[in-house]
RNA sequence: UGCCGAAUGGUGUAACGGUAGCACUAGUGACUCUGACUCACUUAGUCUAGGUUCGAAUCCUAGUUCGGCAACCA
């Protein structure tokens, strides 16, 4: 990546690994669970992971965390490696599934047994819980877990061979049933589950929980430094505990705070909700904060990368403000988008001395300044369009840019134009504008040197190629949709984060494909979208244009 | 009232015992054939109280506040 990687307290303790013998190499994974589509919070930890890998010349695995069969799917499976791809990472020859390892963490499961560490539990699931019990209290030892080793050892084989019906026993960790952490009170490592799974088909009815499954398959991988979110920071006692217990390769837990973003939600579940509920157009409606709905919105890879550098990695919980996102998106966009004429609230200009036949073509610039861009071509004639707020009756100050009766402004890239009367109907709405233009000002300006005060957008009202507009903006109208832990999220989504409008744009847009992105001058950054063709352009909005100071 | 963790301008993030800096946001101005971009300037910060030290955002003690943890989810 061509980001600089901030440095953060994750390098630090890598730099001293490094220098203390402790690590030679680095390896790093990102653990999926095909169970959703990925969002901007797991670009973080996907940057995070590739990106340390990448800085220590290190490698990081893709792997697919696939122990639930139940939750997983194989749709979500090919979405994520997409995703990971577009955001620019390449995990190489290293994609692993942790399907791939559930022969040896059975082997593994049977040598806890073997040690006395590991036990059959036929408690019922609701009665263990009062046995394991409340934190302030110790838990009480369930029935069964002084069975002897041989007793759990065909216990845990019946279990295996579908002896026991779903939910009827579990194989427990046998460590500490007084311990503060609750995660360490006995927790389960192996259910029963009759799920078919999309690798290993119907082969197992029992699938090992995360917390057995994560850390062998980091060990087994020779992952060096497991990065997660904070809400494992209790766990790694476990993960750690497993590890030493089996006396194999121990990895690093470390633990990072989510990002979290404004006027937005984060949480699989609540974006699965929006979904499930059509409240939005599926996982890839652009108002969406994942990564495919960012990318639908015009959203660019590497705006999503720098986000991910400027906001690190600590451990505090916190929520950065969309506006950085948006800076962000704009920083890249302003760079790279060819430029465009488009009309999104069009009105009528008449250029009463402009030949009634006359068709000219200006060359414009794709993008001012770069000039290797080149040029594109743009029709110009004597009916045009030009935003309805491009017109006043009365300037309310001297920095008005537009037209009023008297006023000359440049029409970009063509001509002079003075305004010299205005129709409306009877309500006072402005229906067309009149203006004469100055020939002698051909490409926008005069020979005497004038200058004029402002540079307007136009399309030629002959030529120009009518477009839905999918005007998007924030899914929100809270800056924290979750605050109030009473109210129902989905009552606080922004009414006018999706405004369908019609626009007129300059004719070569129609020709563009799904996907090309484009700043409309004056107005904001668009893209194509999926759907659109040159029969029927639709262009999302990303985002406005940095708005201007109030006037 | 258990365990784990975190507190630096409005927001995010640096400073690793030695000048509290950067970015975003907001405001003011300059420039401009985009009210964009760019440039300049401005407002504003170390949770509290003690302690160690020539010197503390940083180390120690106590407190305060916030977050996470009691799935056979990950």
């Amino acid at each position: 990546m061509t980001e600089e990687t901030k440095t953060n307290f994750i390098h630090d303790i890598i730099d001293a690994d490094l220098a203390s013998g402790k690590r030679t190499e680095i390896v790093t994974r990102f653990p999926p669970e095909p169970n959703g589509y990925l969002h901007i919070g797991h670009a973080k930890a996907i940057c995070l992971d590739f990106g340390t890998a990448e800085k220590y010349n290190g490698t990081c695995h893709l792997r697919f965390d696939d122990t639930n069969p139940a939750a997983e799917d194989e749709e979500y499976v090919q979405a994520i490696q997409a995703d990971i791809k577009w955001l620019g990472f390449d995990w190489g020859e290293n994609l692993f599934w942790a399907s791939n390892y559930f022969g040896t963490m059975h082997t593994y499961a049977v040598e806890l047994i073997k040690k006395g560490k590991a036990y059959v539990c036929q408690l019922p699931q609701a009665d263990f819980k009062n046995y394991r019990g409340i934190p302030t209290e110790p838990g009480k030892e369930p029935p069964g877990r002084e069975n002897s080793i041989e007793e759990n050892i065909a216990l845990f084989e019946k279990m295996k061979n579908g002896g026991f019906d779903d939910g009827a026993c579990v194989l427990r960790a046998r460590i500490d049933m007084a311990s503060p952490n609750l995660h360490l009170r006995d927790p389960a490592l192996y259910r029963i589950k009759r799920a078919h799974h999309h690798n290993t088909g119907d082969q197992w009815c029992t699938y090992p929980m995360y917390d057995f499954a994560h850390s062998i398959e980091d060990s087994i991988e020779g992952v060096t430094h497991s990065m997660c979110t904070l809400e494992f920071e209790v766990h790694r006692p476990l993960y750690d505990w497993i590890l030493q217990t089996l006396d194999v390769f121990q990895p690093q837990q470390i633990e990072f705070s989510r990002l979290n973003l404004t006027y937005t939600v984060m949480s699989k579940r609540k974006l699965l909700e929006l979904v499930q509920e059509n409240l939005v157009n599926g996982w890839d409606d652009p108002r969406m904060p994942t990564l495919c709905g960012m990318r639908r919105r015009g959203f660019t890879a590497a705006a999503i990368r720098k986000l991910c550098g400027i906001v690190g990695a600590t451990k505090v919980e916190s929520i950065s403000e969309i506006e950085l996102l948006e800076s962000c998106v704009r920083d890249d966009l302003n760079e790279t988008s060819p430029r465009a004429m488009a009309v999104l609230d069009p009105i009528k200009v008449i250029i009463e001395n402009y030949p009634t036949d006359l068709v000219e073509t200006f060359e414009l610039p794709n993008l001012p300044k770069k000039e290797e861009l080149g040029t594109r071509t743009v029709p110009f004639s004597r009916e045009l369009w030009i935003e309805r707020n491009d017109y006043i009756d009365v300037p309310p100050n001297n920095k008005f840019k537009g037209f009023f009766v008297g006023r000359e402004v440049r029409l970009r890239g063509a001509y002079l134009a003075t305004c010299t009367s205005v129709e409306k109907d009877a309500d006072n709405n402005v229906g067309s504008i009149t203006c004469t233009y100055d020939p002698e000002s051909k490409g926008g300006s005069a020979p005497d040197g004038r200058k004029v005060k402002g540079t307007i957008h136009w399309v030629s009202a002959n030529h120009c190629v009518d477009a839905e507009i999918r005007n998007y903006d924030r899914l929100f109208s809270a800056e924290n949709p979750l605050a109030d832990k009473d109210a129902d999220f989905k009552t606080l989504i922004n009414p006018d984060a999706l405004q369908i409008t019609a626009a007129k744009l300059e004719p070569d847009l129609a020709q563009a494909k799904p996907g090309n992105r484009f700043q409309f001058e004056r107005v904001g950054y668009f893209c194509a979208d999926l759907d659109h063709t040159s029969e029927k352009p639709i262009f999302n909005r990303t985002l406005t244009l940095r708005a201007p100071r109030k006037v």
